[in-house]
DNA sequence: TTGTAAGCGTTATCAC
DNA sequence: GTGATAACGCTTACAA
């Protein structure tokens, strides 16, 4: 008898399709279409398919799936880094989004580079992704090449980019940086100060900058940045610059932080020299990272949708696959930041 | 002239192996081989198909390799959950790791539920994965089923449990719990309370307070649990718990948080009834989360090897399917949790 | 609603 | 060192 599996060359002698097939006594496209389209099967073969497919255990081949219909269902995100308490969120929400709908997450770090984040792109249209989510608007010539040949829906998100060709999720930095400066002007500080971020590759964290800059120039205000070393971490990089600034004369009034890990650095070094927060120096983040509510005094900050932004991103994709229902899938999409006041200024 | 392109019923249109082997005047093997063993093709080829390649943008499908090979270049790894910053720099290690060896990771999150982690399995599996890896030994049958059927390497991270089958990357919970105890027991507390998790998927963290409940009973002492309302946000459940116990009498002298989110919650509330810490009660987390070291005072907390377990775990993989070397993989990694002794305590 | 046949783009196998 | 050929397990196209 030929019944011993005869352990072929290859294959990890895997329950296939087909087998459910003959053991179903069915053909194995109706198999497939029990999968794909439920509907377009009878509900008697349905049946008897889903018994045997539990009798045996049966996973699809997601792989030869997609290969034949060359577009598999996986989406590739890249994050400039998952350990920070960014990204995270933004991750989560368009994991999660996606999983519900039978997609999984590829994930890769950029670290800030444009080259880290070609390679990952490279290597994420190897597997012939149903989509591809980027984080902000600047990449290399080779991933703009990529996405523009790719044929497969491209999200940029954590940014808003009215102009570019991909679709976008997210918010302006320059409005952002905008923002702070009009809240803290509005408040009464005058003497303005901006800290910028250490990492080199944070371009967004330059755009709040810039429009830092602008709005207290339309103030009839002079701009004052204070850049810390490169590569700092970000908490010592906050100190670095706090103890700067309190040193000039006059002191600033009140300094912006690039974003919440800087700012917290700043806090406990000015409070460390006894500067009263907000009276003498008031203090605002950017990210509203989990601790912000948590430091004494509590951090001022802008937050971000972050989860929002991913959920979104899953969403569109879904969409712009045809798994979600859409008319048409909204190319630009520009969510709110939010200021958050808490003790700090 | 059949120049113009067929657009064939199917496929994107992408450049193939053959489209490359037939403009290098090759066979299409050679120029897998030139991708997957390269010393094995003569130099002069391997410059001429290296000239195709960046000639025609060849980017090689993984789905057709994966297919082809019955394993693809890919790793799945499931977590509790992404934004927490527990688990991101395992999440951050691992992934890094690995794509510097061109594997990519396939992510998902469980939320502490066994369900959805065999959701998730049995997702990846459908993507013929290189390697799995799980957090803790807590899983449903379903899934310990498919694990050992698997046929892949298979790690169970954040955990330590000689016993089982799977590889094991991470420590002894149990034991991080009666470190806890005997810390403060040495530093002189008696009366040292615990704090449960208010996630009630969370059953490493009871494991914990197994360790601690037996090893205060071995001082001694009777151990004092408490649990928190489930489901409450972590911060919230820190601050219940903080004020529940300082109403005792006699109140506790010393409190062990299952995590640092819970310790922070609970440092605040008793700041704000006055409290002095450590004096009147000392506060000790798990995690180190960041903001450990930016609270005033700051928390003291046990700092598990999160982005070790990353890294380790990507190694093992990578030995384990001979990319990296290695004499025999080892399957027990038993790293070491740390006390970090802030002013909470 | 169901089935047949022909790929999808790569790698394993075996032969040279 | 190189190549011809046959898988890998599924889905598209087309037919019934």
């Amino acid at each position: 008898m030929s019944q011993e599996k005869p352990r072929k060359r290859r294959g990890a002698g895997r329950v296939t399709l087909n087998a459910v097939a003959r053991q179903a006594g069915v053909s194995a496209i109706t198999v497939s279409r029990y999968f794909n389209q439920p509907e377009s099967v009878s509900p008697e073969r349905r049946e008897r398919i889903a018994a045997v497919v539990a009798e045996l255990g049966y996973v699809p081949n997601l792989v030869a799936g997609g290969l034949a219909s060359s577009r598999g269902k996986i989406v590739g995100m890249v994050i400039p880094n998952i350990s920070g308490p960014i990204f995270a969120n933004t991750i989560q929400g368009f994991s999660d989004t996606l999983s519900r709908h039978g997609y999984q997450l590829l994930l890769a770090s950029s670290y800030f580079s444009t080259e880290q984040e070609e390679n990952a792109v490279r290597a994420f249209l190897g597997w012939s992704p149903a989509a591809l989510v980027l984080t902000s608007h600047f990449h290399s010539s080779g991933t703009e090449k990529m996405i523009a040949e790719a044929d497969i829906p491209v999200i940029e998100t954590w940014d808003y980019q009215p102009d570019r060709e991909p679709m976008q999720i997210g918010f302006s930095h320059y409005e952002v940086g905008a923002t702070a400066a009009r809240y803290l002007h509005d408040k009464g500080y005058r003497r303005i100060a901006f800290v910028q971020n250490s990492a080199p590759g944070d371009l967004s964290a330059l755009e709040r900058r810039d429009g830092y800059a602008a709005t207290v120039r339309e103030f009839g205000l002079e701009p004052w940045v204070f850049a810390p070393d490169a590569d700092r971490a970000p908490f010592e990089a906050g100190k670095q610059a706090m103890e700067a600034l309190m040193n000039a004369s006059p002191r600033p009034e009140a300094i912006i932080f690039a974003n919440d890990n800087l700012a917290a650095g700043g806090l406990l070094a000015g409070q460390r020299a006894g500067l009263k927060i907000p009276e003498d120096c008031a203090v605002l983040g950017f990210g509203d990272y989990p601790f912000a509510e948590m430091l004494l005094p509590s951090l001022s900050t802008i937050k971000p949708p972050a989860l929002e932004i991913g959920v979104l991103a899953a969403t569109r994709v879904l969409e712009s696959l045809g798994v979600l229902p859409s008319d048409e899938v909204q190319r630009l999409n520009l969510l709110q930041c939010q200021v958050i006041e808490r003790e700090s200024t």
